[in-house]
RNA sequence: GAGGGUGUAGCUCAGCAGGUUAGAGCGCAAGAUUGUGGCUCUUGAGGCCGUGGGUUCGAACCCCAUCAUCCUCCCCA
């Protein structure tokens, strides 16, 4: 046994078939909406992500794995929308096309207590349009991570869509809301009072009931919002509805990531507390790096080991690992010998081959053979190494013939082409 | 960060009110079948009973702490 401290909470150590058949199948469906995996850093600079994701936001000011090394601080990173922004100010992508659709799928990390669907390693999924502020990209945004868990045959999902407009309507709806729930602050509780004056938006997103109830005749963000920023929400919903993806619109949804603006959405699932997805626009990001001009941007992120919660729960079956073309058994140490050369042979013909490395019996060499699922097996001992043959057994049907070793590669190409 | 549940074999779990060598099923291994898998039967390997301390003649069991894990809250993917 090891020592406990040899893991670290909150970690998982990933060895599943189903885990690579899903990242496949996500990357199947970026790649059918035309989005191009990236790849950026597991670590970053601390003072890139402070300003991206923001300052006051909890992942920044409590959830972040830190160190320092000479005079620079880093983060691993807590999520990949800055990190990607980042990365297209930085290499100029907007001198490779106008639009960037970029996708990505990779590991996160935040010092947060582990639950279910939560770790502290943990895996997004995640698209953005950066370079488009038509609205048509936020439906397509969408439309990309409702097609992945519809490519998983997940359906019973709720997507929630709100807009939170420009910074200038947000800043007067905070004021209002302020001035709104200051006189009443008495019935708060504790931690919507601290956020009255840092951020009252989050309070809207409380589950306590009698907060709730207190919100009913709170002003809404809806009411403060200009023509503009109306007409461009109401686009995005009309595209979304049109491409049959059912949501609701919910005044009250906002998001902790303080680089949205406009459009946010979020995927929730009665299998989790938490969200399965979020996602936004955050146009004025590129301007919070210092970037000279905003870059319309849209995108979403959802984590993976919150997409296998809800396929657990809703009973998927996993396909199969796959299987080796043909298993060799040998008997004796010759045809030991023959079999882990003929192995490597075979492997150069794309012929995927596996065979037993503990000089067993034959008998827990074709039990080996008969686990690994490899449906022709190979048996060569003394009497074929003299003759030249080997026996080739189907082991689905239990038969079994002896042919020239000749013929051998030629038989299992033949027999697996099928 | 707050509250609660659970830690016994690789896995799923038993273990009566503290009592001697800690069990089952599945899985794994060997044999029955000396060159043939699955099925069956037999046998076997594998446990610091999460860790540390305490109470006791005696602790898997009781107490404390700690770690891990799960759940609720918080927050988010």
């Amino acid at each position: 046994m090891l020592p406990q401290d040899y893991t670290a909470a909150g970690n998982q150590t990933h060895g599943s078939a189903a885990w690579l058949f899903v990242e496949r199948r996500i990357r199947e469906v970026f790649e059918r909406f035309d989005f191009r995996e990236i790849r950026t850093p597991m670590f970053e600079p601390t003072e890139m992500i402070a300003r991206g994701v923001g300052e006051t936001s909890d992942i920044v000011t409590k959830e972040m794995f830190a160190w320092t090394k000479g005079d620079t601080n880093y983060v691993l990173r807590p999520e990949l929308t800055a990190p990607i922004m980042r990365a297209y100010l930085q290499h100029r992508l907007d001198q490779q096309g106008p639009v960037q659709r970029l996708s990505y799928l990779g590991p996160c990390f935040r010092a947060e207590r582990p639950a279910r669907g939560r770790f502290r390693q943990f895996h997004q999924f995640g698209a953005e349009i950066i370079g488009s502020a038509d609205p048509r990209a936020d439906a397509e945004v969408v439309a990309v991570l409702m097609a992945i868990y519809g490519a998983f045959g997940i359906e019973n999902l709720r997507l929630r869509i709100n807009t939170l407009g420009t910074p200038e309507e947000r800043t007067a709806y905070k004021a209002a809301l302020r001035t709104f729930l200051t006189p009443r602050q008495e019935a708060l509780s504790d931690i919507s009072r601290e956020r009255l004056d840092k951020n009252p938006l989050r309070i809207l997103d409380t589950k306590l009931e009698y907060e709730q109830a207190l919100l009913e005749n709170a002003p809404i963000l809806t009411d403060f919002l200009g023509q503009e920023t109306r007409a461009f929400f109401d686009r995005v919903c009309s595209y979304v509805h049109d491409l049959g993806i059912p949501f609701v619109t919910d005044p009250k949804l906002v998001r902790g990531l303080d680089y949205y603006a406009h459009t946010t959405f979020e995927l929730e699932s009665d299998a989790l507390n938490g969200a399965l997805a979020g996602a936004g626009r955050y146009d004025l990001l590129a301007k919070d790096f210092g970037n000279p001009n905003p870059v319309p941007a849209v995108g979403f992120a959802a984590g993976m080991e919150r997409l296998f919660v809800v396929l657990s729960d809703a009973g998927y079956v996993f396909p199969e690992v796959s299987a080796p073309d043909v298993f060799l058994v040998a008997i004796g140490n010759e045809a030991e010998n023959w079999a882990f050369r003929k192995a490597q042979s075979l492997r150069k013909n794309d012929i995927r081959v596996a065979f037993d490395l503990k000089g067993r019996s034959m008998k827990a060499q074709m039990r080996e053979a008969d686990r690994s699922r490899a449906p022709l097996v190979v048996i060569v001992g003394d009497q074929e190494l003299v003759s030249e043959s080997v026996n080739l057994k189907n082991m689905a049907e239990g038969t079994q013939e002896t042919i020239p070793e000749l013929d051998l590669m030629h038989r299992i190409k033949r027999f697996s082409s099928k």
